[in-house]
DNA sequence: TTGAAAGCGCTAACAT
DNA sequence: ATGTTAGCGCTTTCAA
């Protein structure tokens, strides 16, 4: 690693003092300098190769310009378009993104790795590990570290947070099926622990109930956890209970393809005998027989909004107004598995 | 965000000069401390909680105890496990990982994502970016910057890297293919400006031809990218000139993704008329209708041991002997879509 | 074993 | 409009 060009160094070239290279290299003090003496600074900085030093900026100036993430598991295909737009936005204002993940289970292990962004001076957080309860999220509000939730958020968050709008995603999938004909509509819940799976279920009875469909909680199962062998056993259960079911509403992608094996071990075909519909429309899994219908969530989007959100509380001093979050409105990709009651 | 406890605090709390806590602070300077010392300092330091501040310690240091690294396509479901294994080693370490994306087929951005991380001074890089011919790695090498290659090498690359071993993965595929009794077998490569489309592409003539399989040029056709439409187009193409073709060896997964779907356009059947296989083993592919057939790679591992050989280059000066670059051996996952001749 | 003092590279009063 | 100066919080010589 060659060694690296001082301001002082660009200062001497340029003719001037130190103060005034720093202030005719810095945008917003800029104006305050000789419009010649700027040129010949910049000259200067561009001939040698001058690269301020982040740390020493950031020691005066109390700001790393870094932002840290933490992800409840990065090897989950939710998380890299969150993560593309969230970089892709900080960018933007020249910040870079700290990435760090936590086992979510352990709600100790996450705080650690939140310490951890923290003692490194990060000048904020988007977290998207949150759980509907979690200390994590007070303790951050309390501490006035400014923080976003994203795709997860808390019960009555303190934070501010960008999330999919559940409700409206259930509606689609409902009202969809029921315009296929069904009547007798089942439901693989997610944790009631996550947000995601509590809202959804929620919005699921909300929605049966004001289209008219009768659900009791014999036609409600809650996995465990977002994973395929969860979905099987929640599935299978469900459809040992309520053999009448004719369409399976399941939290999540992953839970949909444990549905879509417990419907084939019991002989049934997805989408002609049991119509089955998943939530995130993760990629590959319109490649399926039958494709699977499921609620598409704009990711990408939310990981740039909750940027943007994060960056306005940066430059406007934190909690100016409230928390302002937003729900990102999803779209229904409707496919093969969700076909007309038989 | 309160006010940070700085060293000068802890000091007095405890009664010492700041350079003293400093030493009793840092392990490596700790056994110059008096133990006594040493104990007070650290109560001070816990009651206060005081956390050292990685700015000033980096100024004086020159390091930042950060690694860049550098992905193509952060929602490719490859480099999640490499990004958790990378950033598990390094956190072990003390170190964490900043992540920047970059579009792989825009060079320029590459180079200027990579710029952005020196610029930061982040003490090495982890690159997954790298083409066959690449003039950033050779740059990242004059420039004596600590950097390794992940997934993907250069050509007689200066760097070291830790990459799967393509010639043995291939083996298996081809090696099982035969074992079906296969004789008339083609190749869907990947973009041969990329080790791992080159590679796999030298490796299926290599063995093919050590198996006494025939195998001319009408048989094999490069795609231009690795997406499941180009796989389509390559597989169409080479079905449509070798119909007498029974199994197709994908460079990827999501290559082979196109070629069921060229399969299936003809009228034919995966597993049975037509074997294919890919290469990644990426998730939920086990769940089509033949489940996809895979070579598997250890991207956890890979990304944990290009961490691990990074932190080796930063603590040994860099360059002690040379590149020591690896290749992770692989594994078959066999499924139905390899079926026996029909 | 501990203290004193310098300085990493930069920004931001304050002075001119 | 520019220069002077102090100091961000830490590590690390050099002295004692």
């Amino acid at each position: 690693m060659t060694d690296r060009i001082t301001l002082k160094e660009v200062a001497e070239a340029a003719g001037v003092h130190m103060s005034t290279a720093s202030r005719a290299l810095n945008e917003e003090t800029r104006d305050v300098v000789n419009a010649e003496t700027v040129a010949r600074v910049l000259k200067a900085a561009r001939k040698l190769g001058y690269t301020p030093n982040p740390l020493a900026r950031g020691l005066r100036t109390n700001r790393t310009m870094t932002v840290g993430m933490i992800i409840p598991d990065i090897e989950n295909p939710l998380f890299g378009p969150i993560i593309a737009g969230a970089e892709a936005r900080l960018g933007k204002d020249g910040y870079s993104l700290l990435i760090a993940d936590a086992d979510v289970k352990d709600s100790a292990s996450v705080a650690r790795v939140i310490e951890t962004l923290i003692e490194r001076r990060t000048d904020g957080l988007i977290v998207a590990t949150s759980a509907r309860k979690d200390p994590i999220v007070a303790d951050l509000a309390k501490r006035d570290i400014p923080a976003v939730l994203v795709n997860r958020t808390a019960d009555s968050s303190p934070l501010p947070s960008i999330v999919g709008d559940d409700h409206a995603g259930i509606g689609l999938v409902v009202q969809h099926l029921v315009d296929q004909g069904h009547t007798r509509i089942g439901h693989v819940s997610g944790p009631h622990t996550m947000s995601t799976g509590h809202g959804r279920y929620q919005a699921f009875l909300s929605w049966t109930q004001s289209l008219g469909i009768e659900v009791d909680p014999s036609a409600i199962e809650e996995s465990e956890w977002y994973r395929v062998e969860a979905g099987l056993a929640s599935a299978e259960a469900l459809l040992k209970r309520r053999p009448d079911i004719t369409a399976i509403v399941c939290a999540n992608d992953l839970l949909a393809m444990g549905a879509y094996r417990a419907v084939r071990q019991r002989g049934l075909t997805v989408g002609s005998d049991v119509a089955i519909t998943g939530y995130n429309d993760i990629p590959l899994l319109d490649l399926l027989e039958p494709p699977l219908t499921s609620v598409r969530v704009p990711y990408r989007q939310m990981g740039t909004e909750a940027a943007g959100l994060l960056m306005a509380m940066l430059s406007s001093g934190s909690g100016q107004d409230g928390p302002i979050s937003m729900r990102l409105a999803p779209t229904l990709s409707v496919r093969g598995s969700s076909g007309p009651r038989a």
